[in-house]
DNA sequence: CTAGGGTTAG
C-alpha cells in the first residue's frame, strides 16, 4: 500500500539497486520497477543493474538490459565485456564486438577485453578476438605484445611482432621496443633482441630510459653480463630501475660480489632503493651463501622507517631460500613459523626447494603436506618431493606421490632448453628426435661423451629419478634436453662465441658436470639459464662454485 | 565524471 503511494525516487532505485547485488529475481523486478516508475530512464541508474547481472551471471538478461540504454558509453560496454570474460562466452563477446564496429569506441574497449582475456588465461579467445579486429592501431598491437609478455607468452609475443613488422599500416614504437625487448630476455634472444633495438635506432626512434633498461634487463637474462655492464656505464640517465635490473641481474648471474658493490655504488650516489632492489640483493647473498649479510639486509629493511620497505612475502622467500640453500633447514622452517605475514606457497616451495637440495625427507613431507592444501595444482612441488624420495631410494613413497597427482590430475611441467642460432630459437625435449639435425647431434653428443668419460666423467645417476637399473639411468641422463642443446651448439656456433642454452626448470647434478667437462675438453664457454640462476662454464669450472 | 600499451620483482 504504502509503496504505491510513495513516488518512487532515483535515490530510492539507486539504493536498491546497490544493496540487491546477488538475486537474479529480485534483480529483475527491480528492472520492471524501474521501467515502471515513469522516471526518465537514466544509464546511471541502470549501471548498477547491468553490474549485477553481470556478476550473478545472467548475461541473457544483462544484454537485454544493455540494448535498452541509450547510448552506451565506453565503460558500459565494458562491463558487458568484462561479464562475458567472467562468464567464458568468447563468442558472445564477439558478437557484441561486431555490433560495436560501427562506433568510434572500438578499439579501446575491445583491446582491454584483449587484455583482459589474456590476464584470465583464455589464451585462445584472446587471440580469437585480437584477429578480428579490423584495422587495429599502434596501441592495440603494442597491448597485445605486452600482455602476451606479461602472461609469459613472449614467443607468441615475437610472432606478433613480426606480423606487426609486415603491416604497412601501422609503424613500431618504444612501447613495441621495451616490450620486445622483455620478451627477448624471457626467452633468452640475444640476436633478436639486438635486431630490435638496432631497427628501432635506424628509424629514429627515440630510445629513452625505459628502452635502455629493457635492452639493460635483455642482455644480463641472456647471460651477457659484459654487454650489460658496458651499457651501463655509456647510460645517460640511471634510475632505481637501472640500479636494480643490474643488481638482480648480476646476482642471478652468480656475480654477488659485483651485484653488492653495485648496490654500495648506488646508494653513495644517493638513488634511494626501492623493495625490488633489496629482492636483488637478497638473492645476491642467497646465491653465493652469505647468510649473516642477507640477515643484516633484511634487518635493515625491517627496520627502516620508510614504510614501502618493508619486506614483505617474495622477501621473506628469499630469506627462507637463503637460509635453506645454507642447509639451516630448521631455523628456515622457524623463521616462516614467526613471520608476521601468511605464509604463501612461494614461501613453503622455497623450503621444499631446500629440502629437496638437501635430502631432507622429514621435514620435505611436512612442508609438501602443506602446500598439497594450498596449491594443489601446481605440480612442481609434489614433483620435488618425489625426487626427495627417489634420492633417498623410497621408491614406494615415490609411487605413492606419483599415484596420487595422477588421481588429481596434477601436471607436471616437462623440461625442455633451447638454444639460439642464425637469428632462430632451438628447442629441445628429453630424448628429442624432431630436429632437422637429429641426427649429427646424437652422434656429437656420443663423441663429447666418449671423449669426457675417458677424462674422468662418471653419469651421476643420483640424479635419476626413477627406479631402474643404472644402465637405464644413464642412457636416460644422456639424452637430457641440455645436453641435446649443448651438442647443437658444439655443431653450430662460433668457436669463439659461448654456447647459450636456456632451461626452463633446474638442471640436474649430471647435466651440471657433463656442462663443466665439455666447457674443459671443447674449450668453449657455455652459459646455462636455468629456472633459478646462471651458470657460467668455462675451461671446467663453473662460476657457481658447486652452490646452488 | 574517468576509462586501451612499456622497464626491475613474482
Amino acid at each position: 500500500m504504502l509503496a504505491k503511494q510513495t513516488p518512487l525516487t532515483k535515490q530510492m532505485l539507486s539504493k536498491l539497486l546497490q544493496t540487491s547485488s546477488s538475486k537474479p529475481k529480485q534483480l529483475k523486478k527491480i528492472h520492471a520497477l524501474v521501467l515502471t516508475s515513469g522516471l526518465s530512464v537514466k544509464n546511471s541508474l541502470l549501471t548498477h543493474l547491468l553490474e549485477n547481472l553481470t556478476l550473478v551471471g545472467d548475461m541473457c538478461y544483462a544484454r537485454k538490459v544493455f540494448d535498452e540504454m541509450h547510448k552506451p558509453r565506453v565503460f558500459l560496454w565494458n562491463t558487458l565485456f568484462k561479464g562475458y570474460v567472467k562468464n567464458n562466452l568468447p563468442f558472445e563477446s564477439v558478437q557484441l564486438y561486431k555490433k560495436m564496429r560501427d562506433l568510434d569506441t572500438l578499439g579501446i574497449v575491445a583491446t582491454e577485453l584483449v587484455m583482459m582475456y589474456m590476464k584470465f588465461g583464455e589464451l585462445k579467445s584472446a587471440q580469437f578476438l585480437f584477429e578480428s579486429m579490423q584495422g587495429k592501431d599502434l596501441v592495440a598491437w603494442n597491448a597485445f605484445i605486452a600482455v602476451c609478455v606479461q602472461t609469459g607468452n613472449s614467443a607468441l609475443a615475437l610472432e606478433c611482432y613480426n606480423k606487426m613488422c609486415a603491416d604497412d599500416a601501422v609503424l613500431f614504437d618504444s612501447f613495441t621496443v621495451v616490450s620486445m625487448l622483455s620478451a627477448c630476455g624471457q626467452l633468452g634472444s640475444l640476436e633478436i633482441g639486438k635486431e630490435v633495438y638496432d631497427r628501432a635506432r635506424r628509424e629514429g626512434i627515440d630510445c629513452n630510459i625505459i628502452v635502455e633498461n629493457a635492452r639493460l634487463d635483455m642482455f644480463l637474462k641472456c647471460g651477457s653480463t659484459e654487454e650489460a655492464m658496458v651499457l651501463f656505464e655509456e647510460m645517460e640517465q640511471r634510475n632505481v630501475v637501472s640500479w636494480s635490473t643490474m643488481i638482480v641481474g648480476y646476482a642471478m648471474n652468480g656475480d654477488s660480489d659485483e651485484a653488492l658493490a653495485l648496490f654500495n655504488m648506488m646508494q653513495n650516489q644517493g638513488i634511494r632503493p626501492n623493495y625490488v632492489t633489496f629482492l636483488g640483493v637478497l638473492s645476491a647473498c642467497s646465491h653465493a651463501g652469505l647468510v649473516d649479510e642477507g640477515k643484516k639486509y633484511f634487518g635493515i629493511m625491517a627496520r627502516s622507517s620508510d614504510k614501502s620497505l618493508e619486506p614483505r612475502k617474495e622477501h621473506y622467500a628469499c630469506m627462507v631460500d637463503l637460509l635453506g640453500r645454507s642447509g639451516l633447514l630448521e631455523e628456515a622452517y622457524e623463521f616462516i613459523k614467526n613471520m608476521p605475514l601468511e605464509p604463501d606457497a612461494g614461501i613453503w616451495g622455497a623450503l621444499l626447494g631446500a629440502c629437496a637440495v638437501h635430502g631432507e625427507i622429514k621435514l620435505g613431507q611436512k612442508v609438501a603436506d602443506v602446500l598439497v592444501e594450498t596449491a594443489p595444482d601446481i605440480g612442481a612441488y609434489q614433483v620435488l618431493l618425489s625426487n626427495i624420495y627417489a634420492a633417498a631410494g623410497k621408491w614406494h613413497c615415490v609411487d605413492k606421490v606419483r599415484s596420487k597427482m595422477r588421481k588429481l590430475g596434477t601436471k607436471k611441467v616437462a623440461a625442455y632448453s633451447s638454444v639460439e642460432f642464425d637469428g632462430q630459437l632451438h628447442y629441445f625435449n628429453r630424448g628429442d628426435k624432431s630436429h632437422p639435425q637429429t641426427k649429427a647431434i646424437y652422434e656429437k653428443l656420443e663423441e663429447v661423451l666418449k671423449k669426457i668419460r675417458s677424462m674422468g666423467y662418471v653419469p651421476q645417476t643420483g640424479s635419476v629419478f626413477h627406479d631402474v637399473e643404472t644402465e637405464e639411468k644413464e642412457s636416460s641422463l644422456s639424452h637430457h634436453s641440455e645436453k641435446l642443446a649443448i651438442a647443437f651448439g658444439l655443431i653450430n656456433g662460433r668457436v669463439e662465441d659461448p654456447i647459450r642454452v636456456m632451461k626452463n626448470l633446474r638442471t640436474c647434478d649430471d647435466c651440471h658436470v657433463f656442462a663443466k667437462f665439455v666447457s674443459r675438453v671443447t674449450s668453449r664457454d657455455i652459459i646455462m639459464r636455468d629456472k633459478n640462476r646462471f651458470h657460467h662454464f668455462r675451461n671446467g669450472v663453473c662460476s657457481c662454485r658447486e652452490f646452488w
